[in-house]
DNA sequence: GCTGGACATTTTTTT
DNA sequence: AATGTCCAGC
């Protein structure tokens, strides 16, 4: 290293800094370390994309720039002096002499690969990598850890036997496949329950354990040695259906890159750099999947943090990141704490909670926002109560201004959403419940999906048995049962077998039937290549019968033809999206999106859904309902330490969504699954400092003044039950309407431009003449408002 | 094949 | 309580 490389080096650093200088010092440090392994421990909320966002950036920009300690080989004193001026002249680095003198072998586009979970953290990548840096973007593989690996194997499927228009089973159709197999076996699926099995080979697969290899390891046990041989003969159906399930698609990925040399090296060669996202949530393939696809240059970017791995019963091993170190000795561990999303005390409460799990790296949040209101805790008397409290308080909010979009209710189980459902309702607040069922799930869209994937994949037999009579065509089970029979003697598929109905003994008896089918589904595939996507798909719906059989069914009908007909939408979005639109890419696509993906951020409506939804979201006002001992921690997790601290996850997650303001909501008695639940506080609750929380007690029906611990607490938090009356019944409102002009003690005289009922109050618009518009409710309102 | 009633099931579920 | 699943009987 030369005087000279010390000088040019300096100012390059210099440079580069300034161009991220709106990071701070931790996130620039994980920016500018490039070369390695690097461990990125994020915080909730510690800008988390950005950087990775600005990792990629300057990757592209700089390659190793920031760390090299060398000189360009041509780079002279005239080089060093362009620099030098650079650093005085503030747009400089637009220039492309400048930034090229600063780069030290930045990577193309297409050596970059980042991997995401969802497909909306993918598609989040993808649209802030493509406004920072256009279309260089599109080459960077930002893409879930599932459509990562549907890339790969598209490309080298064949040499594990499987074909490339492969069909991709969701969890429904892995079950369905599963009955038949262990059915066909012989066994009864009431003594062998299909979903544990399916959960077992789920975890097998998880873990990269093959039919042989977990055969090998059943020992005595009976109930294994069944799980094996059918996991066996589950594998090999899958093999002729030409069909993949989910943990197939990062199992098969490992398989290839492992037993095949070539395309091994082709990745590791090509991805100069790798980077995971949410790394506490992998599981062991997709460990080993990381490591193989960085396992050329090394430069592995984990970013994670093991506070918020909430799926360990999903198979995903928070090891990965607790170990990370010892699998790489030389990497670097960054940790990012500053949280720019939280008021103080909502970090504390959750700081406050998370502290008390053990097995944990250790990480403290802080922020610079300010302190904020305290974490509201309530505790109702019944479920209703809790609603009601909930409803009341966003009431409130809007009353003040606030948007519905900016209240989220999250609960532990869907089976929550119910009551606090009805106390929306009751009180007219729009709401929208992410998950629920799910528009992919719909019986029709799932039928007219299913004759596309058969279209595309006529193998497919889990699929061509969903729609094979459906619309009813004479073709029942048991003729379906024979097609089986002889498609399995002749070594064909099911398919094929009606096919060549006319030439096979049995079959030939429902010729007419079966043909018909296969030749209008034969009919469709032949104009794959010619018929725009969405045409076929209308050709489709009025050759299969699949239209009239909806019309056949009046209103019902109606709205599932509608959704049929929205699945056409999708379709040909897809298609304007896509410079090659093919019914394979279509039907990968959709096969991978679920329905948080589909939620739409922009509606104005309360948002409710599970905490595990929720994770890397953000409002500005969260509730978490059910907050008792049973329910929240659940009952299942309570007698287990470590499944405990998952819970307590969970609730660290939950919290740090809050932006401005956190409640904690519960009652002392729940309706639950038609039972009367009794549940203290959830001790999440109780473990937060006392000094960031806000206690609301209800004031003690007399029925239950007699319980000793209500009274002890009243007497605990003199605070309790101070500000929130939304129980007191007001007076009615004073009549309000439009165009009435008032005067309000606070904003002054103004006008009534709308009033809207919602929850038996009236909700004001109002347009002061020196406050500007204002909303409130007409019954908190109205002892500030004289009319004029 | 469709329907009704019995019967079980009810934590979370990025793909 | 509510909802899905399964099977018997038409």
């Amino acid at each position: 290293m030369s005087d000279f490389d010390i000088r040019y080096c300096a100012i390059r650093r210099a440079l580069i800094e300034r161009e991220f200088s709106r990071l701070n010092d931790m996130q620039q440090k994980a920016v500018f370390k490039t070369e390695g392994p690097l461990l990125l421990l994020a915080g909730a909320g510690s800008g988390k994309t950005t950087v990775l966002i600005n990792r990629i950036i300057n990757l592209l920009r700089f390659g190793s720039g920031y760390e090299s300690e060398y000189a360009p080989e041509n780079a002279g004193e005239e080089e060093l002096k362009k620099l030098a001026y650079a650093l005085n002249d503030m747009d400089s680095l637009d220039d492309p002499e400048i930034e090229a003198l600063c780069a030290v072998d930045p990577p193309k586009p297409y050596e970059i690969i980042a991997i995401t979970f969802t497909n909306k953290a993918a598609g989040e990548l993808k649209d802030r990598l493509e406004t920072a840096c256009g279309a260089a973007a599109n080459d960077i593989w930002a893409h879930t850890f599932h459509s990562a690996c549907t890339r790969i194997l598209r490309r080298d499927i064949h040499r594990l036997g499987f074909s490339k228009n492969f069909t991709i089973y969701d969890d429904d159709d892995r079950k369905k496949m599963l009955t038949t197999v262990v059915k066909d076996m012989g066994y009864d699926t009431k003594r062998y329950d299909v979903k544990y099995i399916a959960s077992e080979i789920s975890r097998a697969k998880d873990n990269l354990i093959t039919p042989e290899e977990y055969a090998a390891d059943v020992g005595d046990d009976f109930y294994k040695k069944v799980v094996s041989r059918v996991y066996d003969a589950y594998q090999r159906e899958l093999l002729s259906a030409n069909a993949l399930d989910f943990d197939d698609i990062i199992f098969k990925t490992v398989q290839l890159l492992q037993t095949c040399g070539e395309v091994r090296e082709y990745y590791q060669r090509k991805f100069k750099y790798v980077l995971v996202d949410e790394y506490q949530d992998t599981n062991h393939a997709q460990y080993v999947l990381c490591s193989l696809l960085a396992g050329g240059y090394e430069n592995l970017c984990v970013v994670g943090d093991d506070d918020q791995s909430i799926y360990k019963f999903r198979g995903a091993t928070i090891e990965n990141i607790l170990e990370f170190e010892k699998q790489y000795p030389a990497a670097v561990t960054i940790r990012l704490e500053q949280n720019y999303r939280s008021t103080s005390n909502i970090l504390s409460a959750a700081n406050s909670v998370i502290s008390n799990n053990s097995s944990r790296k250790g990480k403290t949040l802080w922020t610079e926002n300010g302190v904020g209101d305290e974490v509201y805790i309530y505790v109702g008397e019944t479920q209703e109560e809790e609603g009601l409290f909930i409803a009341k308080t966003i009431l409130e909010g809007v009353a003040k201004g606030e948007k519905l979009k900016d209240f989220t209710i999250l609960y532990r189980s869907h089976a929550l959403s119910n009551n606090i459902e009805q106390s929306l309702k009751r009180e007219n607040i729009p709401y929208r419940i992410v998950a629920g069922l799910r528009f992919f799930d719909r019986a029709e869209v799932k039928d007219m999906l299913a004759y596309l994937w058969v279209v595309n994949n006529p193998s497919d037999t889990v699929r061509l048995a969903r729609i094979i009579n459906t619309p009813a065509r004479k073709i029942g089970d048991r003729t379906v049962e024979l097609m089986r029979a002889a498609a399995e003697r002749e070594g064909i598929s099911p398919f094929e077998a009606a096919c060549r109905c006319d030439s096979i003994p049995e079959l030939a008896r429902h010729s007419a039937a079966l043909s018909a089918f296969t030749d209008m589904i034969n009919d469709i595939r032949s104009k794959l290549d010619t018929l725009p996507l969405p045409e076929l798909y209308d050709l489709l719906l009025q050759n299969s019968g699949y239209l009239s059989y909806l019309q056949g069914q009046g209103r019902e009908g109606k709205m599932r033809l509608e959704n049929v007909m929205e699945l056409k939408s999708t379709i040909m979005e897809y298609c304007e999206r896509n410079e090659e639109p093919t019914l394979n890419g279509f039907l990968e696509e959709i096969s991978l999106i679920t329905d948080v993906d589909r939620y739409d951020q922009e509606a104005d409506a309360v948002t409710m859904m599970t905490m595990h939804s929720a994770k890397g979201l953000e409002f500005d006002t969260v509730f978490i309902c059910g907050a008792e001992e049973g329910v929240f921690p659940s009952y299942r997790s309570m007698d287990s330490e470590a499944e405990l601290e998952e819970e307590r996850r969970i609730c660290y997650v939950a919290m740090t969504r809050a932006k401005r303001r956190l409640y904690i909501t519960s009652a002392k008695r729940r309706l639950l699954y038609g039972q009367t639940m009794y549940g203290k506080l959830s001790r999440f609750a109780e473990e937060i400092d006392p000094s960031f929380v806000k206690r609301h007690v209800p004031r003690i029906p007399s029925h239950t003044a007699e319980r000793a611990p209500t009274k002890k607490k009243t007497v605990e938090s003199p605070r309790a039950s101070v500000g929130f009356d939304a129980f007191a019944s007001r007076p009615a409102s004073i009549d309000f309407s439009r165009g009435e002009i008032i005067d309000h003690k606070a904003f002054g005289v103004g006008k009534i431009l709308n009033v809207t009922p919602m929850g038996g109050d009236l909700l004001l618009e109002i347009s002061f003449e020196g406050a500007g518009v204002k909303m409130m409710m007409a019954k908190t309102a109205s002892k500030y408002i004289t009319k004029l």
